[in-house]
DNA sequence: GCTCATGTTCCCCT
DNA sequence: CAGGGGAACATGAG
């Protein structure tokens, strides 16, 4: 599930129930999870310290604790649960213990990862490569950072480094409700398309932030993209479906091309 | 058995 | 060097 809006649902898990308390002890950590640490220093690092407000830059969850920082990435697979009193599930890979439950990493298939930052410069290390978050990026920058690519939009889209959170679904929504071909280069794009491709994938995040995930709207591609055979929910032309960036990308081809 | 999966990285070509 | 394709990673679900 997670991209930027999933991620952003994690976050408020994490505020909610973890932010302002201090962990008693961390278990369970997974050691082919753990980033640049081991699950023994990074449960030595986190006991007994107290979480601040946790942020997020793209699809990574960033928990400061005003020593070190814990910094989860959720793969494919993710989630973060709270729980006071459920049995663990099997894929948990990391569990902080609080006085009144457990916040559990889940992680099916192990993508993603668990870093420990003990300084600014570590945690820069690590978000560095990223570019600015979705929701902070404004269009000039949207724009000065597309421009000079020769791969496809929808690439270009996916690229964090483009810009940080957005997704497979994320990004086929957004160029579906632009009308722009996801394969088109991305220096075919005149500034009006541009503009309009900013402003549909803001909504989408936006749009999608309150449900802490992509939601599979009727209005939306996300609402047919799953079914073989589905429709353009604005036209009803037979959906397309192709591979970008090793993807599978759904389309219009009446209306995108 | 087979295919496919909301992410990222690395290798090999062009 | 930029970018695309494909594989790899790990674990399922259908």
């Amino acid at each position: 599930m997670p991209e930027l809006p999933d991620v952003e649902g994690f976050r408020r898990t994490f505020a909610r129930h973890a932010a302002n308390k201090t962990v008693s002890r961390v278990e369970a950590v997974d050691r082919t999870m753990t980033r640049k640490t081991s699950p023994r220093s990074l449960a030595r690092a986190l006991a007994r310290r107290r979480f601040r407000d946790p942020y997020r830059h793209g699809k990574l969850l960033i928990c400061p604790t005003g020593g070190p920082a814990l910094v989860l990435h959720f793969g494919m697979t993710g989630s973060l649960e709270w729980s006071s009193g459920e049995p663990r599930h099997r894929h948990d890979r990391l569990v902080l213990v609080f006085a009144d439950g457990e916040l559990r990493y889940r992680n099916m298939r192990k993508f993603g990862g668990i870093w420990l930052a003990r300084d600014p410069k570590a945690l820069e290390s690590i978000t560095g490569r990223l570019g600015p978050d979705w929701l902070e990026v404004s269009p000039a920058r949207f724009r000065e950072r597309l421009g000079g690519r020769r791969s496809s939009i929808k690439a270009a889209l996916m690229d964090q480094k483009v810009a940080a959170g957005l997704g497979n679904l994320t990004a086929d929504e957004a160029l579906w409700q632009a009308r722009i071909d996801p394969r088109r280069r991305v220096s075919s794009l005149d500034e009006r398309e541009e503009a309009t491709l900013y402003r549909k994938i803001q909504k989408v995040l936006r749009d999608s932030l309150p449900h802490g995930l992509v939601p599979a709207k009727r209005s939306w591609l996300t609402g047919s993209r799953d079914h073989r055979g589905g429709s353009c929910p604005r036209c009803g032309t037979r959906l397309e479906r192709t591979r970008i960036g090793g993807r599978t990308t759904v389309f219009c081809p009446r209306e995108q091309s």
